[in-house]
DNA sequence: GATATTCTGTGTCGATCATTACAGAATAGG
DNA sequence: CCTATTCTGTAATGATCGACACAGAATATC
C-alpha cells in the first residue's frame, strides 16, 4: 500500500482512548483531551477512526474484549453454576475500584445511563448489558437441566437480581468503595442462592 | 419587597427542570432545552436560579425530597426490618421504570456516575448516595439490636448489598426492564435475608 | 405620582465543541 | 527519479454551549 506510514500505534492511542472515556464518559472527554490522551492531532484521530461515536465505539468494543471479558468470563469457571456466580462477583469486587492502571467503575454496567448519549451508542450499550443478561440467564437455565437448580427456580428474575447486584457495585466502585467493601457485598448477594440456608 | 413580580411559578419550573435532567443528565439537558421545558427565558431563569449548576442542585435535592423519598420511606415501613427492606425494593420496582409521567430510573443512583460532572454535583450526589447506605446500616443495625438479627451480622455488607440491588434495577430500568422484571428482581434479592431458607 | 427595584425579552458575548481545508512531508509502485 | 497516495501539523470552520448586557415593563414604597 502507498502513502506515508502511520506514526502512531493505533492500538495504544485505542487503549488510551479507552481509559480516558471509561473515567469521563462521551461527553466529558473532548477530542482535545483525547488527542492529548492518544498523542494524536485530530486529522490522524479522524483518518484513523472516522469520528468521535466510531471513537467511543471502537473503544468500548475493546473494553467489552478486555476488561469486561475478563470478569465475566469467571462466570465460566467453577464446578457449579454457583461457583461461577461467586467467581464473578469476586472478580468483580477485585476489578471495579479504583486501581493503579484503571478508573474506577465498569463502562459496560455506567454507559449510557442517561439520554445524552448519541443513539448509536445508547443501543451498542443496552446490547452489551442484555448479553450480561443473557450469559446469567443461559449458566442458571444449565443449572436448572443439570439439576443443580431446582425446576421450580425463576431463572429469569434470578439472572436479574444477581445482574443488579454487579451494577450496583460498579455504581458504589464509582463512589469509592473499596474492594473488601464490595467482597462484603457479593458474598452477602450468594446467601441468596436457593437452597442454600441463612 | 419592591420590583416587577416574577411571572412564572418558580416551583412548576423548578419542576420541569428536575423531569428534564432526570431524563438527559446534567450535560444532555442543554440551557436551551431547559428554558424551553421551564418556560422561561434565560435572564429570568439567571436571576431565579444562578447557574445551571445551582439549578441543578436545586432540581437534585427536589427529586430527593419527593421522588427518592417515596421509595425510601418505605424502609421504615414494615414491623420488621425484612419487611421494610422488602417494602422498600418493592416500592423501587414500582417507580424504577418509565411511566406516563416520570422518566425511567433514579436521579440519585444514575447521577454522575462518569466524571464529566461538576465536582460539586458529583459531591452532593455521593454524598445522598452514602446517606442511603446510612439509613439501611442504621435500619439493620436496629434489627441486631432488637434480636430481629443474629448478633454476628455484617451489618455494613448486608447494607451494601441491598444499596446494590437497588442501584442495579435503576440502571435496568433504563434498559427497559418492566416492574415485573424488577419485581422478580427484588424477591430473588430477599431470599439473601439472613436465616431465611432457600 | 415619583422613584427605586425587580422582572422580561432581544440579542449577543467569548469559549468550547466536533470536524475539516489545506499544505507540506513521507512512503510505495513504476 | 517521478508520481500517486497517505499521513502529519497548522489553522480555521460553523455550531452550540453557558452566561449576560441592555433596555423596556411592571410593581412596591414613599
Amino acid at each position: 500500500m502507498a502513502g506515508r506510514p502511520r506514526e502512531f500505534d493505533r492500538d495504544a492511542a485505542l487503549e488510551a482512548a479507552m481509559l480516558l472515556f471509561w473515567r469521563k464518559g462521551f461527553a466529558g472527554a473532548s477530542m482535545n483531551d483525547l488527542c492529548d490522551a492518544m498523542g494524536v492531532r485530530s486529522p490522524s484521530l479522524y483518518a484513523a477512526f472516522e469520528s468521535k461515536e466510531a471513537l467511543y465505539l471502537a473503544a468500548f468494543q475493546h473494553y467489552a474484549t478486555t476488561e469486561g471479558q475478563a470478569v465475566w468470563d469467571k462466570l465460566a469457571d467453577g464446578a457449579t453454576a454457583r461457583a461461577g456466580v461467586e467467581n464473578l462477583l469476586l472478580a468483580a469486587a477485585g476489578n471495579l475500584p479504583k486501581s493503579r492502571t484503571a478508573p474506577a467503575g465498569c463502562m459496560v454496567a455506567l454507559s449510557a445511563v442517561s439520554d445524552e448519549w448519541p443513539a448509536s451508542i445508547t443501543r451498542e450499550v443496552r446490547k452489551v448489558r442484555l448479553e450480561l443478561l443473557d450469559s446469567l440467564c443461559a449458566r442458571l437455565a444449565a443449572a436448572v437441566a443439570s439439576g443443580e437448580l431446582p425446576g421450580a427456580t425463576d431463572v429469569a428474575a434470578l439472572s436479574r437480581f444477581y445482574l443488579s447486584v454487579f451494577q450496583g457495585m460498579a455504581i458504589q466502585a464509582k463512589d469509592g468503595a473499596t474492594q473488601a467493601d464490595l467482597k462484603g457485598a457479593a458474598e452477602a448477594a450468594m446467601a441468596a442462592w436457593p437452597g442454600d440456608g441463612g
